[in-house]
DNA sequence: ACGCATATTTGATGCAGATCAAAGTTTTGA
DNA sequence: TCAAAACTTTGATCTGCATCAAATATGCGT
């Protein structure tokens, strides 16, 4: 399979660039970011980062998605959050992680070697305050996620999982007022990492996807594609008041 | 009910000063912190803030238990997160909340105002630090409650609530080596409100804190206190691995 | 294009924990 | 000191999702 390469992206030219841990750098700053950084491409499938492992790289996903999970003695996972581009890998003062960190799909990271970030993170308050803001709102999003994981059925699991995919989607393509009709979704994982991220079993995902698609809110062109026919009761399935309490 | 009154602890005496927010601030910045501090007490079982109150006060907890919560339309609720003496509530840049704050049990906060807290985290990198590692504490804890949620069963969750609540006993009382024979704990919430936060019903605790009693794992004097008989059969309990993947 | 490995759907059955119900127990306050 | 309120325990039953099982579908390597 073709991996897109990334090698030779300058930071001004990075997809990434406005949201990352670098939003807020000015050129010089990028100037002693791109001096420390290097692309390294994970295929998918492929595990990342070990639990406990020693961190010596620090890093920005760039494209593709990564996932974060704990698996328990006999074997039993669940994933603890998803890493889109933009989020990043590593914490300053923290030397390993308590997780696994896997390639969802093919991803790419803009690597930092953990010493001389640190010492920028110190030296540019920017960059400290903007790890601070990607750590509380994955913060957020873990406390959303204990909710369904704790309290929704398993069809106010999947549409809040579907929902979330078309917010993440509108975010990218910002399109001004009036709802979009019909929203198409690419899935980023199987209906196994869907159990996984849902805490449910992916007998239970196959079968709620089925029924969304009885009543006409879904459609399931392919396994890998899902298309929202109708948002508003999609919306409705998620057990969430109608505002969502969603970032704005 | 007497409730204790910290109006005239200096930071030099306060009971949380090695481990909140102020945990590395000198002399002189502590200071600084003890113009803008003022404390308050909340009765159990009140409301300290509501979901999406803008907040004009900081602060951290100095005696007590509160708790964060989410609540569905229909009223499920699932507790996100149990703040304990010396964590912090609010954060530099966000005006508000997404979640519900209550008192558990009685609690004394020492609150700061907003914007001179947010001017000292400026000025003090060390602030800033700390509030960053409160930040990913929680966030790690909000991740291995993630995996409670959504795949442990009812007796490992009660049984991973009880050994959290043994290790924090421990922090507070570090004595040396060798392992307690039988240890004390005081539950600080109801049967209901651990339900809620360990994704259960209250009958469903209930009935699982008969049967660690039955096979002499626990006992149950009153229904605020348990005395854990064999802590090496209840940490088997709780699922994990041996060695428990907690900060040493 | 074929065949195997992998992913998905669907069906049948079982069970952990929710729900419904009622009987204790402890606390509170008049 | 007593009655009412709040909390807890225990029992009976129900149900949503897991588990077990098998039949497709899809994609990949040769």
């Amino acid at each position: 399979m073709m991996i897109p390469d990334f090698v030779d992206v300058k930071c001004s030219a990075c997809p990434i660039r406005h949201r990352a841990v670098c939003a807020r750098c000015d050129t010089e700053e990028l100037l002693r970011l791109e001096k420390m950084k290097s692309y390294r491409t994970f295929p998918a499938g492929t595990e990342i980062l070990w639990r406990g492992e020693p961190l010596d790289y620090v890093a920005s996903v760039v494209s593709g998605v990564a996932s974060l999970s704990k698996t328990m003695e006999d074997g039993r996972t669940q994933m603890v959050g998803l890493l889109l581009p933009s989020d990043f890998i590593g914490r300053p003062g923290r030397a390993k992680i308590e997780f696994d960190v896997t390639a969802t799909t093919d991803v790419t990271l803009c690597c930092f070697a953990r010493a001389p970030f640190e010492a920028l993170v110190i030296d540019t308050p920017h960059v400290a305050q903007r790890l601070m803001e990607l750590a509380l709102d994955e913060l957020d999003a873990a406390r959303d996620w204990m909710l369904l994981l704790g309290r929704k059925t398993a069809r106010e699991k999947i549409a809040t999982f579907l929902d979330m995919l078309v917010r993440r989607s509108q975010l990218n393509t910002p399109k001004g007022a009036g709802t979009a009709p019909a929203a198409a979704l690419h899935l980023p994982m199987t209906r196994d990492q869907i159990a996984n991220y849902l805490g449910l079993t992916l007998e239970t995902v196959s079968r709620q996807f089925s029924a969304l698609k009885r009543e006409g809110i879904i459609d399931v062109p392919d396994r890998r594609s899902v298309i929202v026919i109708n948002i508003d009761l999609l919306q409705n399935a998620t057990g969430d008041d109608a505002d969502g309490g969603v970032v704005a």
